[in-house]
DNA sequence: ATCCATCTGTAACAAATGTTACTGTAGTGT
DNA sequence: ACACTACAGTAACATTTGTTACAGATGGAT
């Protein structure tokens, strides 16, 4: 472990505290899909994500999702931390976008790093920074843009996050990421179409022109 | 200041943190509706609320508003302490929702006595906690309810704040808040009359039966 | 090759929200 | 008292999004 460990966290933290995150670490890798937290979970260990990516994921009392963001490796779940300190159910579900390698690490040391090395406090404030930042991004599309642009960001944002221009998602998938129906996508993804933006497939949309 | 400071902030911070704040903080009161921190400001001092409410606004491009969440006594700006952190612009306008009482804190003590005081990184790391739940209810409002539910949310929330079920804005200023338009705002207001909810004044609603 | 479940396309309609345009009215200042 | 300005009411219409109802296409399983 210790290898990806310097890897992505060696310009972050002193030697001394890669040495603790070793040894208290566990070490975890998951498949695409996996489901890492889900709500209502208690959360008794921090994600360091070391590879791939991870979405995290808001549901409503009647089950309606939404997607909130994506995390990337060098970074960890703030609304986790924000649960594990307070000792609060998850508010939301985090799922591995991409397989993913991950360290846990138990909450306990999380508070008691927190006195004893700057670095960590300052990766963790670092970490709530980036998250109220992805937090108000999110705010911003829903708020501000219309179902055809948040159609095109949230395309966008799939293919960064995979590295890969084919989106394997269904019209349905989609539809229930940005909170709206599938007959919604298809006739918005058709336009696209139409405007040789992307061309559609059965389980897969290419993006062409973004 | 200092009796301000302890019957506030007493039960979560020690003396010797106490008298710190009391040393290098500046005590503030403001009028309601003065602007403490805007858009694109860059943040010297992180606010300590002792009485009053804030709001906290986002903005996009077009300069279309949208009402973010309030602040109480007993609390901080998260978005502003992670500004101050990372020195960055500030991505949010706060305003004094009624008048209010601040004191204000050098940043520079904000790292010192986060290695120094327990207490008080258990306030900051608190203070991220609920700053990202109230994140989550916005996003939860704004994605899932309808504008009749939102405005009656938002109604309700004013009257909290302001200890008042006379909600003294004009219909313009609501749709500003929760990014509508005028119309909207009467259309669904004089539904809310009719149904015996509220009553319609020039310049002011009164809260009848929430 | 055929069958079948699932996915996609699309039309027609409903509901919610946004826009335009205009009227009336309450309060303010003179 | 009068005039003026900002606010509120409302109708008519446009646009966006959501829903219903099918038809057709695709790819995998047997």
């Amino acid at each position: 472990m210790i290898k990806e460990l310097k890897d992505n966290y060696g310009h972050l933290f002193e030697n001394e505290l890669l040495n603790e995150i070793n040894q208290v670490g566990t070490f975890k890798e998951v498949p695409e899909g996996f489901k890492i937290i889900d709500i209502g979970n208690y959360v008794k260990s921090i994600p360091l994500l070391v590879s791939g990516a991870i979405k995290i994921l808001r549901q409503d009392n009647d089950g309606d999702e939404l997607l909130l963001y994506f995390i990337e490796k060098g970074d960890t779940c703030a609304i986790t931390l924000s649960c594990c300190l307070g000792k609060t159910k998850s508010e939301i579900r985090a799922i591995a976008e991409t397989k993913a390698k991950i360290i846990m690490i138990p909450i306990k040391k999380m508070e008691e790093w927190s006195g004893k090395y700057k670095s960590w406090r300052s990766f963790v404030f670092e970490s709530y920074h980036n998250r109220l930042n992805e937090m108000l991004e999110t705010i911003d599309s829903i708020a501000f843009l219309k179902m055809d642009q948040r159609l095109i960001n949230y395309l966008k944002e799939k293919a960064r996050f995979s590295q890969d221009m084919t989106i394997n998602h269904t019209h349905q998938e989609i539809a229930y990421e940005l909170h709206t129906s599938r007959e919604v996508i298809s006739r918005l993804l058709k336009k696209l179409e139409n405007l040789g933006k992307v061309k559609l497939h059965r389980n897969h949309i290419v993006i062409k022109d973004f």
